[in-house]
DNA sequence: TCAGAGTACTCATTTTGTTGAGTATGCAAT
DNA sequence: ATTGCATACTCAACAAAATGAGTACTCTGA
């Protein structure tokens, strides 16, 4: 049960509405843990009841009122518990590899158009993430930030997203290029 | 619900009992579809139940019979419509990111420490596809058995698993070694 | 003025995934 | 002789994630 470890993680860098979450999840703390927005507020209120977070009512003029969240002793103490609780091992779970995986027996143009598009995807997260790190660390050069930086988390995960963004491009566009080399391969009867 | 699809791509390779896919999905079909033995057996009645793999008993000696499995037409043709419809976005799941993320607020001791022991289970995953890798092309070069073999979708989705490993044992080393300096950097009261 | 998009949520259900405990047999080492 | 490991599975219960369908109000543009 991350989830509520991400929303934790995720709320160290202040107050937040389920709303907010569910919109910066995408990319921020979303690059390694991805969840609806229903998961989320669901989340929160289990969060609260547990003391872990603590929600306060903010009324708003011109559209609803929210509830903005932020972590207490409690919820810091969880996350430190969680961090000395050894990891899962981690893997890759994407629809797009089992479509590879299956090629030799099926029709490869689908999977072709599926790995360009993903490939369009990735890039622009990539983008995303690179602008992001810039932000992070503001003024400073790389290497003086992650030195003295007073939070670096989220700096080291979005690097850790930028480079995995970085690879399913690559290997996406060789992918579709050594597929649709084939099918010419086998057309002209090889 | 690709677990069905990924059982289906795996058995793409010949015959297999529920025993063999569980032990095997940790190294071929594994590295993008983690499943536990009990899934396994459960997916494989449920699609010969409706029709999309056939088993046949063998019986053995000295040991239990088994159920071997094999896609049938219309396993092959639920893999062709699977891999018609557009693919979900991927996305990294980690235990281990939501702690580094979380880092900043709590002891980063437990983090290095299994920043560490990821790295050495990425290297040896990667060790392990590098082999599969060799053994899947066999005597030709690369480029050739791209060009030509006639069963490449393993060896695509292996690259892409090889890929992940090192960058994973890459982002881990470096991660670790930078949260470790301002370890120093902080006790020595910059 | 009315459709559409944005803010801010809730509730219910289903589908997946995980955990834990069994069953039964044979082989090899202690 | 008995422990422990490998083969080959099954069943039940639970936790987590995904899906679908709302509610309600406001602002903006056609």
């Amino acid at each position: 049960m991350a989830l509520r470890h991400a929303v934790l993680a995720a709320l160290l860098d202040g107050e937040f509405s389920g709303y907010q979450l569910a919109k910066g999840f995408d990319i921020g703390v979303a690059n390694f843990w991805h969840a609806l927005p229903q998961q989320l507020y669901a989340e929160l209120s289990r969060l609260e009841g547990e003391g872990l977070v603590a929600g306060r009512e903010v009324v708003q003029e011109g559209r609803p009122n929210k509830r903005m969240f932020h972590v207490t002793e409690a919820g810091l103490a969880e996350l430190e518990r969680f961090a000395a609780t050894p990891a899962k091992p981690s893997f890759i779970r994407d629809d797009l590899l089992v479509k590879v995986q299956a090629v030799d027996g099926i029709d490869p143009a689908p999977v072709i158009a599926q790995l360009q598009e993903r490939a369009a995807v990735a890039e622009a997260k990539a983008e995303v993430l690179g602008k992001l790190l810039v932000r992070l660390r503001g003024e400073a050069d790389e290497g003086e930030f992650l030195r003295t930086g007073r939070r670096i988390g989220p700096y080291l995960t979005c690097r850790r997203g930028l480079a995995f963004e970085r690879e399913t491009y690559d290997w996406c566009l060789r992918t579709a290029e050594i597929l649709r080399q084939r099918v010419v391969t086998v057309r002209s009867g090889e």
